[in-house]
RNA sequence: GCCGAAGUGGCGGAAUUGGCAGACGCACUGGACUCAAAAUCCAGCGGUGUAACAACCGUGUGGGUUCGAAUCCCACCUUCGGCACCA
């Protein structure tokens, strides 16, 4: 055995052999019980970064400790390969989205493989290559079959700075998600993807997802934004038409004083049109569609009245309709009925344009009308001013209202939800093309299934204005027609890469399969991902669109589950000086110094160590240099008494050790015990470390206490086999040296994990704590068996205990056997 | 504004079911080894206090429940994350 260290030596070694002897390639089938573990895949932007070694690291514990469980373990690792970084750089350096983009997985792929991570490299994906979007094309077409995707002019976000379209889900607080620009709103003709037909079901199922984050569930809950109440029909005065809007409060209908409609309502116009408030109405809506949806949301509320009136059903009423900027088009029915006294929003508008304000709801033995109102009362209580239906609490009323309404067609109980259609399309080059073709005879026509995939050209040219280069490209564009073989056009729009990175880990489970995205046994037999591990900015756009996905795969009989992730572990970021990394920053370690300086094993100690998976983590480069000196003592123990255990035999008649190495054969499987349950219950890999270190420290003072020639070798080699088999998930390099150096030829990944001896857990004595009054006073050594009773009568009768409480009065004395004894006293 | 998470030594963090607060590591201090340094090893390391003990204080703040609270309850403060005119 060498006497130094060698990291690098030692990692290079390893990494080459088990590439050779292709320890973590994975069959289709065997006989052991599956078990999914699966990490985010990157973007290949050309270099890891501290997240991806994080989230590597945590997967790759997962990975190996399972494996070590006797699981049969699938660990693949791809790339999410399509995006705009790649078309950037291309009109940066004049390279080719293509070549920039397999030269960076070329380059990851090395990085990733020096970490000694346990992939199965044979199952590599990489969603840009044709053998992967030929099926998310036939995807696109399956959806498009089953009426789950469409084409609609819509008022969609467009950002100016990535010349596309963006989905819902990629605008942050009016910016885009990506470049941070300013999204503008556009009425432009685009493909969705039907996600709200889901709403209920992707809703209803969070239920059953036990092993996700809290937090992530009530994201995606907040954002699916169920709500329950009813469509109300109003009727314009004076013409046939009819205004609906949604409302969760129906109890308040009573206090409905006037109507706003959305800007962008298609009644506007006709009910403004040729009346002498046309000119008012049209200017106030051109201002409002002009703004930002940001400066939308912020303004203060404004309207402006139509000159038409409308009639409340419930009681006849004739109430003046406005438009507002504050109403939505796209959510409910693009129109409310104000009811100023019961809703914030309607109080503050009222109040601005002397609307009347006329309370319904009033809290139990309170007379609501007496005083003015100085903001809306959105309490509970029962209803007054409201005819009939006056002293029935809200709750009733609502259900009685909406009945009523229901009996005479003016109205329906309905449920609403805030997620809106996906929208897909995106006006760039480096994407999955959409497999949809124009004809001027037939119309829109799909691509038949036989011709795809839809192939994304690559002899292309770049100008520097942004748009896609598909658009002036007369190869792509111009086709024929599949029905009529007449000429035709092809959709140059490519699909939103979320689509890519929805079915991703449906693929691994037969990455080369022809006739279809994915082989249905295999599918079956590896699904659903045991353990899914990524970062939580992922919580609703890519996590939403996968369970909707794997839903939709399910209705279509293509797979069994109708989840994709059953464990969710969402890590925490890596920062440094209490900031998130960054180039803008400088803030910026990178994983290949690291790995150069200090070798793989540290990086992944250190980053496993320093904080539990889910918490942000503060980067320490001295304590970097901490986890690399405690593989140096590793390294020194096994060196230093590697000669006396290495012929020793197993442990025997283990119930007659005793003393000091029966001590160390209980902190050996005490160990064992806590490692496990750390890392199989709680993913605390950080307290799970720390044992390992405390195991190895008493290793040290078991060498330095002990003569040799009373030392046992049995038990010794026990310890040292049990912590570099603990050790092996966390820094596989060198335990698989030093397990080499045991004088074993099998791999130390290919072990069974450690299995503690009950027996040997046991304790003969144990240190209590004696309180009084809750202080505590005194410890002391009493058999570990004592009953709780056992234990009052033994301390109370100790001198010590008795000189503490002498001259008091005791009151009670609590016992917890094995832990304390408490004696109240007056 | 609404929803959620967190707040513990100089620092990262631990305390798993209400039962010894500060495991493990970093930093620091003293010592051993060395001509010297690095590395390594040994010891110490929340605060007040003491010659040393003792004792007292201490888990964001204030209250409460309990024999006993970092842990449970109530109110508040701060930080971070998500959503934000959703009718």
């Amino acid at each position: 055995m060498q006497e130094r260290y060698d990291f690098k030596n030692i990692e290079q070694k390893w990494q080459q052999e088990w590439d050779q002897k292709n320890i973590y390639y994975r069959p289709d089938y065997s006989d052991r019980p599956k078990y999914y573990c699966l990490e985010m895949f990157p973007y290949p932007s050309g270099k890891l970064h501290m997240g991806h070694v994080r989230n590597y690291s945590i997967g790759d514990v997962v990975a190996r400790f399972k494996t070590m469980k006797g699981y049969d373990v699938l660990h693949p690792m791809g790339w999410d390969a399509f995006g705009l970084p790649a078309e950037n750089a291309a009109m940066k350096h004049g390279v080719h989205p293509a070549g920039w983009t397999w030269e960076n997985i070329e380059n990851m792929k090395q990085q990733l493989k020096q970490l000694g991570l346990s992939y199965d490299w044979q199952r590599e994906v990489a969603t840009c290559h044709p053998d992967y979007y030929k099926w998310t094309q036939w995807i696109f077409l399956k959806l498009y079959q089953q009426g789950k995707c469409y084409k609609k002019t819509a008022s969609v976000n467009w950002c100016p700075s990535c010349t596309t379209v963006l989905a819902n889900e990629q605008v942050v607080e009016g910016a885009c998600e990506r470049c941070d620009s300013k999204v503008e709103q556009r009425q432009l003709e685009q493909w969705f993807f039907r996600i709200t037909d889901y709403s209920q079901r992707l809703l209803d199922d969070l239920q059953n997802l036990s092993g996700w984050p809290e937090k992530v569930r009530i994201m995606q809950e907040n954002w699916i934004g169920r709500s329950e109440g009813a469509e109300v029909k109003f009727k314009v005065s004076g013409s046939g038409e009819e205004i609906e809007v949604f409302t969760t409060r129906p109890d308040t209908i009573y206090g409905v004083t006037y109507m706003v409609l959305a800007p962008e309502h298609p009644l506007v116009n006709t009910i403004t049109t040729g009346t002498d408030y046309e000119e008012d109405v049209s200017a106030f809506v051109k201002k409002v569609r002009n703004m930002s949806e940001l400066a939308r949301t912020t303004a203060e509320k404004e309207g402006v009245f139509t000159g038409a009136h409308c009639i409340n059903p419930i009681n006849g009423e004739r109430i003046p309709i406005l438009v507002g900027n504050y109403v939505l088009l796209e959510y409910g029915t693009g129109a409310v009925m104000g009811v100023p006294a019961h809703d914030q929003r309607d109080f503050e508008f009222a109040k601005k344009y002397n609307l009347p304000i006329r309370p319904v709801i009033q809290p139990e033995g309170t007379d609501m009308q007496s005083k003015e109102l100085t903001e809306a009362y959105t309490g509970e209580g029962v209803l007054v001013n409201s005819g009939t239906f006056n002293g029935l609490p809200y709750k009733e009323a609502i259900r009685a209202i909406t009945d009523k309404l229901e009996e005479s067609n003016q109205g329906s109980g309905r449920i609403n939800f805030r997620l809106r259609d996906w929208l897909i399309s995106r006006q760039r080059y480096w994407g999955t093309p959409i497999p949809i073709i124009y004809c001027k005879k037939c119309g829109t026509v799909p691509v038949p299934e036989e011709q795809l995939p839809v192939v994304l050209p690559t002899e292309v040219e770049f100008d520097f204005t942004g748009k896609s280069p598909l658009v002036d490209n007369p190869e792509f564009v111009n086709t024929t027609c599949p029905k009529c073989g007449d000429e035709a056009k092809r959709e140059t729009d490519t699909m939103d890469t979320f689509i890519d990175s929805s079915w991703y880990y449906l693929r691994y489970t037969s990455p080369k399969e022809t006739e279809g995205p994915w082989n249905k046994n295999n599918a079956d037999r590896w699904m659903g991902v045991n353990q899914y591990i990524g970062g939580v900015e992922h919580a609703i756009l890519h996590l939403l669109y996968s369970r909707f996905f794997t839903k939709f795969f399910h209705d279509q009989g293509l797979v069994k589950v109708q989840e994709p992730f059953e464990n969710l572990l969402t890590q925490g970021m890596v920062l440094k000086d209490g900031a998130k990394m960054s180039k803008s920053k400088g803030n910026v370690v990178s994983p290949e110094e690291i790995v150069g300086k200090y070798g793989a094993d540290t990086a992944r100690l250190f980053i496993l160590f320093a904080a539990p998976p889910e918490r942000d983590l503060e980067w320490s480069d001295r304590a970097v240099e901490g986890c690399n000196r405690f593989l140096n003592r590793v390294w020194r123990l096994y060196q230093s008494v590697l000669d006396e255990v290495k012929d020793a035999p197993t442990v025997k008649d283990a119930n007659k050790l005793v003393g000091v190495h029966q001590e160390l054969r209980r902190i050996t499987h005490q160990t064992i015990k806590k490692i496990t349950d750390d890392v199989e219950k709680r993913f605390n890999f950080n307290t799970g470390i720390s044992a390992i270190m405390e195991q190895v420290n008493a290793i040290y003072t078991y060498r330095d206490k002990v003569p040799q020639s009373e030392r046992n070798p049995a038990v010794m080699r026990e310890a040292l086999e049990a912590t570099v088999l603990m050790l092996a998930p966390f820094a596989p390099h060198v335990t698989e040296e030093l397990w080499q150096a045991m004088g074993y030829n099998d791999s130390i990944h290919q072990q069974p994990w450690p299995v503690y001896d009950e027996k040997a857990l046991v304790e003969e004595e144990v240190t209590i704590v004696v309180q009084i009054n809750g202080k505590v006073r005194e410890r002391m050594l009493v058999p570990a068996d004592y009953s709780a009773d056992d234990m009052k009568k033994y301390v109370l009768d100790q001198p010590k205990v008795k000189q503490l409480t002498e001259g008091k009065q005791i009151v009670k004395t609590i016992a917890v056997p094995g832990k304390l004894v408490n004696i109240v006293v007056k």
